[in-house]
DNA sequence: CTGAAAGCGCTAACAG
DNA sequence: CTGTTAGCGCTTTCAG
């Protein structure tokens, strides 16, 4: 009894190509992946089969095979956010040419939504995770740690790092930035903040713990888990001005909130940095091109990426590596919308 | 004589949850995919050995035997500018709960990239491809067409698709953003452009009829293939204003453009819009924020996403379809940054 | 340097 | 409602 042959997806594959060259298909296999292996002319016969037939890989079929998909999952926050594209093209230029490919999740600033995808992309069977954040669900922080697969977490420098971290520590940012602010003589400041991550929540207690160091006050200080955008920066420092009309300093958590805050104040006539003084925080491209210039923290977000990627591929080639927290510093950029130094 | 036993990756099998519920793996698989084919009691036993084990279903596996990987691939020129990450939010939310992955790649404006990732996505084995634009290389154009699968173009309007296409008539716009331009009075328009890819030329094009309709001059113009940014916005707004400086209206062709060139105008005390007008394109979040606002076109970025989300659907379930071309439209925006009617 | 056989983990097809 | 069999397209292992 001839049972019907299974329907198939009519593709070329790697049989097509052994049959027309006249090999087996190993052998088209090895032509492809260890090239050395197979003798220089039948390689030659090999790739003209392989352009004429329009040969394909299934990578799927590979990767059942090997055990190993040679594809690794990016998991950030937002794709709107622009701190993270740097990010990403910062992990794409550490991949470039390593034969692995980055996919790319985005969890909406949700852990569920996190743990969603770390489970879709083990599914896909990714041979590793760079993460953003250090702040998963029980459930994820058990898949990921039973998966056995190398783990990058990056932008902050988890208390518990799963695996490997690469980031910068944001509370002492935070400080610093505020301590810079201090010694320009500013005394009376305040803070807003959107979306107030743990990233932002680090950045908040740094400008607090820096202002409680120098005896002044943190009660000036407005936040929002409200998603970060420009009109809501206006909004904010809208309302904080009511509430503290003598403020000569507002630190907004990122440059996103900085730009609309200083597009309010435009608006309201607020001289910056004469009658008001604002700083963001990530160094986006925003900042060096308004009107003033905005002050702000220049973090090394596509270095966080290339790092992030250099080091999972030395694990991925077998490497154990040693440390574990790469701390890769930030930079205190003091711009025109802060009054000058001595001013 | 034994051969040794493959290794293998050590995860949890549809196998191993079968052998502990003490059925045939088939019957797990149904449980998952046809839950209605199997009796409610079975059902519940299988969930809970399924959480107790921690089983991954292995979707290359699945893929494989079934030739269907329930993925497809979004492509876009880059993930830093702003209007596709709106796009990329539109496919999501139209794929939302399908049960179908998205795979993100960027092209990074690349005609050549676009066509390596069309194959690295073929070798993945996606069900379909989104693809931003409509122009491809002749070997992209092969590939895809000869692949077979569902195939949509998103953002234009191509004259000769692949498959379906959903997307608006940018010349279109810029000839209406230029009329309404006129009838505010304006006679003397310039034009800066950044990175002119297709949709970028077709703007201009627009502008340019419209002038020419009109009998004014078009040789106020300025384009150049680097990326757009602020800054760049800026310092191309400075030459045209050396070389015109007469000009009463500068069209952007994108709104980071007309956001630079409104920082600059700032820089420069150059009053808008009392001395000169300006204009973007695409109704980015920050031509709401700016003093003052920007007038510009909104394109509906997200609903294209949505769009092509859902006729993708359609097509993965077997509608044919009958419409290919979907031209969802612009709206002319015109705001503080162009002067009043009649003024 | 090349090949044969086995099997990765799952699902389609055909029973019962 | 549940099971058996075959095989997706590739790579591993072992032989030559």
């Amino acid at each position: 009894m001839t049972r019907r042959t299974r329907r198939t997806s009519g593709r070329v594959t790697l049989d097509d190509v052994a049959r027309r060259v006249g090999v087996s298909k190993i052998t088209i296999s090895r032509a492809l992946r260890e090239p050395w292996r197979v003798s220089e002319g039948l390689r030659q016969r090999i790739h003209a089969v392989i352009d004429e037939l329009g040969y394909i890989p299934n990578r799927q079929a590979g990767a059942l095979a090997s055990a190993r998909s040679r594809s690794i999952a990016l998991l950030v926050p937002s794709l709107s956010n622009a701190v993270f594209s740097e990010v990403i093209r910062g992990v794409d230029e550490g991949f470039a040419g390593s034969g692995y490919q980055v996919l790319l999740g985005h969890t909406s600033y949700s852990r569920e939504e996190e743990a969603h995808l770390i489970d879709t992309y083990l599914s896909f069977g990714v041979d590793g995770f760079i993460i953003s954040g250090s702040q998963h669900t029980d459930s994820a922080r058990q898949r990921l740690s039973r998966c056995g697969l190398p783990i990058c977490e990056i932008m902050e420098l988890p208390e518990s790092p799963l695996d490997m971290a690469v980031g910068l520590d944001h509370e002492a940012a935070g400080h610093a930035l505020t301590g810079a602010l201090l010694e320009l003589g500013y005394r009376r400041l305040g803070f807003i903040g959107a979306r107030m991550d743990y990233r932002a929540r680090r950045r908040l207690e740094g400008w607090q713990r820096a202002l409680t160091e120098a005896g002044l006050s943190t009660a000036a200080c407005l936040t929002t888990e409200s998603p970060s955008d420009y009109r809501l920066g206006g909004q904010l420092l809208g309302e904080l001005l009511e509430q503290y009309p003598a403020l000569e300093m507002v630190c907004c958590v990122n440059d996103d909130l900085a730009a609309g805050a200083l597009f309010e104040c435009q608006r309201r006539g607020i001289r910056v940095p004469d009658q008001l003084g604002l700083t963001g925080y990530n160094g986006l491209d925003i900042t060096e091109a308004t009107t003033p210039t905005l002050s702000t923290v220049i973090t090394p977000r596509r270095r966080i990426g290339v790092a992030a990627a250099s080091r999972m591929l030395s694990r991925l080639e077998g490497d154990q590596g040693t440390e574990v927290l790469q701390d890769l510093g930030f930079e205190i950029a003091l711009r025109e919308s802060t009054r000058p130094a001595g001013g």
